[in-house]
RNA sequence: GCGGGUGUGGCGGAACUGGCAGACGCGCUAGACUUAGGAUCUAGUUCUUAGGAGUGCAGGUUCAAUUCCUGUCACCCGCACCA
């Protein structure tokens, strides 16, 4: 057959969309299976060769589990909403809403031209108005059950795109999007109260199948440190500061006390401050670090004593002196920190630098060199009633003591912090609430939603940073929905987290106007079976939809409490040069191009036989023209077919459909191709392939190039096309062949190989392989020590 | 610093519970068919002085180690003055 390859894909996408071949039934009898992949952020440049390998993956289970007699749910949709379609719109003067509008269309074109199986008839878009009139919904309930609030704070904000940064926004000091450096500024801003399902969060990892390294990095995310909050009181006022230790067993050993420069107890007792200046100053110059900054110049500590306030440790009610430092962070714990010189090493180096005590409480280690911080063979001393106990005793003594003497508890703190959910932008979901001077803020009622984006003319933040929003007083001014009375809505939007928090919940049910998702329906399809994704959104975006989802089933809306099986994340294509693929270096290689050169087919296949799925692999211009090579060979086994049966391959075949179906199921797709060319080079050596062989070929390519395969399954003679053909399964029997090789090796090293049939007795297969002719020689006149016998595989004889 | 991961030909990468290292693809070499080939097909392709050496490096366990153990080096990713 002659492979045209633009004739036969335009065709078979033709008749696939035309036809929904890939539409999922609500509540079908067959089993159902969801497969989730990323949406994408419709972005002007189209499709990136990432977005086929992050899709190509779930592509290839859902073809393989339509055969298996699955109701399939694979959708698409898009996340619209954000910065760079703002961005465009600011230079351009084009609304957001054409250019998303642009931009979907060339993105689904694109998707089509890679003949993937989505059910377009599901797509959805967050920046809809029937789509995001949920997502304010959402905030809605999370606002009257107390978990969306409004605080002041000191903010991450990037000074270039103006705009309100989360900590996952702002890692490395740098903004995600820009670079510029992060600074903080205080300002009202709105949180969703992560935090208070944090513990939930950890725990439900345990049922996640998913990689070490991606539960590991929200493990971190989350941050659980167990043990112990004190409080000391601070002498001549009646204050006390609580600080949270890991180590309540080195109490005594504490000197000093460290807290923020931005801790609030410094404004409190100002007047008894002496030295009010030079802590000004001291968290004036902390405040102009960005938090980059603060980390990689602050490795030599510094800090200020306050002059005029004492602290009292509680258990041996000694006077210690407190220090502001910036090595203390205003966002952890509670900003203030027990400082135990001896067995922490910032306290030492502070310590030894400010010429403080340093008590030894933990024997085992050498004080006068660095800080003894083992907290397992250790044992107290210097301690009063925690002397001679080893360290977790010790732990829990002491904190029963400080339960007793109410001056602590035990704690468990979580490093993740409460989630800043607001942006100062335009294009985003309005939040819904309403200002009232009398009722304060109140949300708008849910009959009333969606709160629409009005139409601006102008796209850009104020420069105080406020949303262009706030320029618009028909938007702004409304009445109160308690009172009635005139009122000003909320004019901050929400981040682009928002609509990606639950979007896999719409797709369920992407039409319903009563509901974000019919009950039954949710019912039906929950929960995600696989969710594949890119490694950067394993922390933020899993970690966001899995509380929203969490929240959801708390005030019964979805019915289940998980949303996610099984997660996957794929490696980056980086381009040729081994480099992450960027405008700047000129590396990127654009799918279209290579559609249009090698088919879709083609690029399917390389993307992942390029490399282990979940590894970062560089781009081989060179490579693709392999997979190629290996369709144009499959369209030629079609001059071999005959109607009579062929035993040759037999073994092969049927090995090949194990190994394929076994490596799709376990994210090895590169083997599983590796292992589909073997079979088609095997099938050119021989002279005639049994159509009804051939068939079973094509099923199990037919995932990985499934334009391809429909052709010539349509030439030998079918009238349905292969979307619902069954999946062959292996004939067991025909796994082994009647003899086999075996190695014959003399100390470990392969000398000559023997063929025999299966399974000969142990005796007969050392008496075959000593007259081996090499074998032979080699042994002759040597002394015999031992024969090892692995059946079926290897003889080794230790001479 | 802490946590996770990776080191295998010229390149991308294979190798199930220890059992033929280098599957598959690229590239390269030679040949065939060709006016031509950057198309296709066939053969070869870890290195190397017949023997041997070889999976980052140094040891160890074993009849047998890419695989297990100890130490060590390098690189990548994540978190990071986390109390």
């Amino acid at each position: 057959m002659e492979y045209n390859f633009k004739a036969i894909e335009k065709k078979w996408q033709d008749h696939w969309y035309n036809n929904g071949r890939f539409k999922a039934l609500d509540f079908s009898d067959k089993p159902k299976y969801y497969a989730l992949v990323e949406f994408p952020y419709p972005s002007g440049q189209g499709m990136h060769v990432g977005h086929i390998r992050a899709y190509s993956s779930l592509e290839i289970v859902s073809r393989k589990r339509r055969m298996e007699g699955y109701n399939v749910l694979f959708p698409i949709g898009f996340d619209a909403f954000g910065l760079p379609t703002e961005n465009y719109a600011i230079q351009t003067g084009t609304h957001p809403r054409i250019v998303t509008d642009r931009n979907i269309e060339v993105f689904t074109n694109q998707l089509k031209q890679g003949g993937y199986s989505f059910d377009f008839d599901r797509v959805i878009d967050t920046t809809d108005e029937d789509y995001y009139k949920w997502t304010q919904w959402i905030f809605v309930q999370l606002f009257k059950k107390g978990l969306a609030y409004r605080d002041k704070t000191y903010i991450n904000f990037c000074p270039s795109c103006k705009v309100v940064l989360s900590n996952e926004e702002s890692q490395g000091g740098k903004c995600d999007r820009c670079d510029t450096g992060v600074v903080q500024k205080e300002k009202d801003v709105w949180f969703l109260k992560i935090t208070d399902y944090a513990e939930r969060l950890l725990t439900g990892l345990k049922d996640l199948d998913t990689l070490p390294r991606i539960r590991t990095e929200q493990e971190n995310w989350i941050g659980k440190s167990t043990g112990a909050h004190v409080d000391f009181k601070v002498k001549d006022t009646d204050e006390s500061m609580m600080v949270f230790t890991t180590r309540p067993d080195t109490l005594f050993g504490s000197t000093f006390m460290v807290i923020a420069p931005e801790h609030e107890i410094i404004e409190r007792q100002k007047d008894k401050i002496n030295n009010l200046d030079e802590i000004y100053k001291y968290k004036e110059n902390a405040k102009l670090k960005t938090e980059f900054e603060r980390v990689e110049l602050a490795k030599d500590k510094t800090g200020v004593l306050i002059d005029g306030l004492v602290a009292i440790n509680p258990v041996n009610d000694k006077e210690i002196p407190i220090f502001v430092a910036d090595y203390v962070m205003i966002g952890y714990g509670t900003g203030a920190i027990m400082a135990v010189p001896g067995h922490d090493t910032r306290d030492y180096e502070f310590a030894t630098k400010y010429n403080l005590d340093i008590i030894e409480v933990i024997s085992g280690g050498d004080i006068s060199k660095e800080a003894y911080t083992d907290s397992y063979n250790g044992i107290l001393v210097n301690s009063g009633l925690l002397n001679g106990l080893k360290v977790p005793e010790a732990k829990e003594k002491i904190i029963q003591f400080l339960e007793e003497k109410k001056i602590g508890k035990e704690a468990v703190n979580y490093k993740m912090k409460d989630w800043a959910f607001n942006r100062q932008r335009y294009w985003g979901e309005p939040i819904p609430i309403i200002h009232c001077p009398k009722c304060g803020m109140v949300h708008v009622p849910e009959e009333d939603l969606p709160v629409v984006l009005p139409k601006v003319e102008r796209f850009e933040p104020s420069d105080e940073g406020e949303s262009p929003l706030s320029l618009i007083d028909e938007f702004i001014n409304t009445t109160c929905p308690k009172c009635g009375g005139p009122a000003k809505r909320e004019t901050d939007t929400m981040p682009q987290w928002a609509g990606s928090s639950w979007y896999f919940l719409r797709y369920i049910d992407p039409k319903n106007k009563e509901k974000l998702a019919d009950f039954n329906k949710l019912k039906y399809w929950m929960n995600v079976d696989w969710y594949n994704g890119g490694m950067e959104h394993v922390t933020r975006h899993v970690i966001y939809s899995r509380f929203w989802h969490l929240f959801l089933y708390d005030i019964g809306v979805v019915p289940t409490e998980e949303p996610y099986k099984k997660r996957t994340a794929q490696g980056l294509i980086l381009g040729p040069d081994g480099d992450k693929m960027s405008k700047s270096k000129g590396n990127i290689v654009n799918p279209l191009e290579i559609i249009e050169e090698y088919g879709a087919d083609t690029l399917r296949l390389y993307t992942l036989f390029i490399g282990d799925y979940e590894q970062s692999t560089p781009w081989s211009d060179n490579g693709v023209k392999g997979s190629k090579r290996f369709l144009d060979k499959l369209a030629r086994l079609e001059d071999k077919l005959s109607d009579e049966p062929n035993e040759k391959y037999l073994t092969i075949l049927h090995k090949t459909i194990k190994a394929v179906s076994e490596d799709i199921e376990s994210v090895k797709f590169n083997t599983a191709i590796a292992k589909l060319m073997t079979l088609v080079n095997e099938l050119t050596k021989v002279k005639q392939i049994y159509t009804k062989d051939f068939e079973m070929v094509l099923k199990i390519i037919y995932p990985f190039a499934p334009h391809i395969c429909e052709e010539l399954w349509q030439r030998i003679g079918h009238a349905e096309d292969m979307v619902n053909a069954p999946w062959p399964l292996h004939d067991k029997s025909k796994l082994v062949e009647s003899s086999i090789e075996m190695v014959v090796s003399i100390n470990g090293k392969v000398r000559d190989r023997v063929k025999l049939s299966l399974d000969t007795p142990k005796e007969e297969v050392i008496a075959l392989a000593m007259s081996a002719k090499k074998i032979k020689e080699l042994v002759s006149g040597k002394d015999i020590k031992k024969v090892i016998v692995v059946p079926n595989k290897l003889v080794n004889i230790v001479i």
